[in-house]
DNA sequence: GCTGTTATGTAATAACATAACGTTTTCCCC
DNA sequence: GGGGAAAACGTTATGTTATTACATAACAGC
């Protein structure tokens, strides 16, 4: 999400919980703080890191409680899993469950998320003409961001 | 590769070795033996999978003797990670090393890797424009094939 | 044959993820 | 407000994927 200042970060939060009433579904205390520690952290997060900065406060957490918080929040759309890192940052624009493009860099580990049509349409069309339907396009694209570029000179 | 019959997997084998040569690097037993393991499968194979086959003939061998091996294989352009699924498949043309796009069948499992220049277009148009150098694009589909969906009816 | 380099053996462990099952909380209908 | 179903959570254990670290062996060039 890149927004790590307090204030709006509470704001998106106060919206995620309108968001999760509307839809009849649960924005529990353990969800919210997930989502909270994920949307703060300016890097992708392992499961195992959320795990422990839960723990600092619930001692008792365990794997499952991450998990299963993840799993709720990606099916609501509001964070997503980068497979190349084993790691899940924030959505960039929560709402419907959606698929992105992410750039990933290597040097400073910044991930943007990008929905762009025309890579979108590519997709569309390259499944197509394979008669595939896809569900779940993953695009991950590893590299070096514009401002790592210029510090390597 | 799709090619599961033994005459042209053979003669497949018989180029690798040549153009390994030609590059200077060693196609050794071990890295032969994983590469024929994956180009035979009609399934992509996970790295345990492989260690299991392996350790038939050879009970010796432990992860890092597979990991090692795909490792090389990945970096010779033979072999590619499908990562939402934590597994290999063999290229469909071996070569330089290369990205394609992958459409995975949730349904009977097949993998069909593409080279789409209309998306690899996109992809470059869409990076550049956030002045971001990728180099391993990964576009991974998954979804349910032309077979698999006239079955479903 | 000596030497630096590349490949392999071996053991242990790290890192990521899920299964299984019982308990608690919440919600909804009566 | 009480009872029952569903959802969420606690807890323990285990499964799965990948790496570290260090020792040994094979190979190539001199
Ligand atoms: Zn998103
Ligand atoms: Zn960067
Ligand atoms: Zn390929
Ligand atoms: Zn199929």
């Amino acid at each position: 999400m890149a927004c790590r200042e307090a204030a709006s970060l509470e704001a998106a939060l106060a919206q995620v919980a309108e968001l999760c009433t509307a839809r009849g579904v649960r924005l529990t205390a353990q969800r919210r703080r997930v989502l909270e520690l994920v949307w703060r952290s300016d890097k992708p997060m392992g499961a195992y890191d959320i795990l422990a900065a839960i723990q600092a406060e619930q001692p008792k957490a365990a794997p499952p409680t991450v998990y299963r918080a993840l799993d709720f929040l990606l099916a609501q759309g509001l964070i997503h899993k980068l497979q190349s890192l084993h790691a899940y940052v924030g959505c960039a624009h929560p709402g419907q469950p959606h698929a992105g493009q992410f750039l990933i860099c290597t040097a400073c580990g910044e991930v943007t998320e990008l929905a762009d049509p025309g890579v979108e349409h590519s997709l569309g069309k390259v499944a197509a003409a394979s008669g595939f339907v896809a569900d779940a396009p993953m695009v991950e694209l590893s590299g070096t961001c514009c401002g790592c570029r210029v510090d390597d000179e």
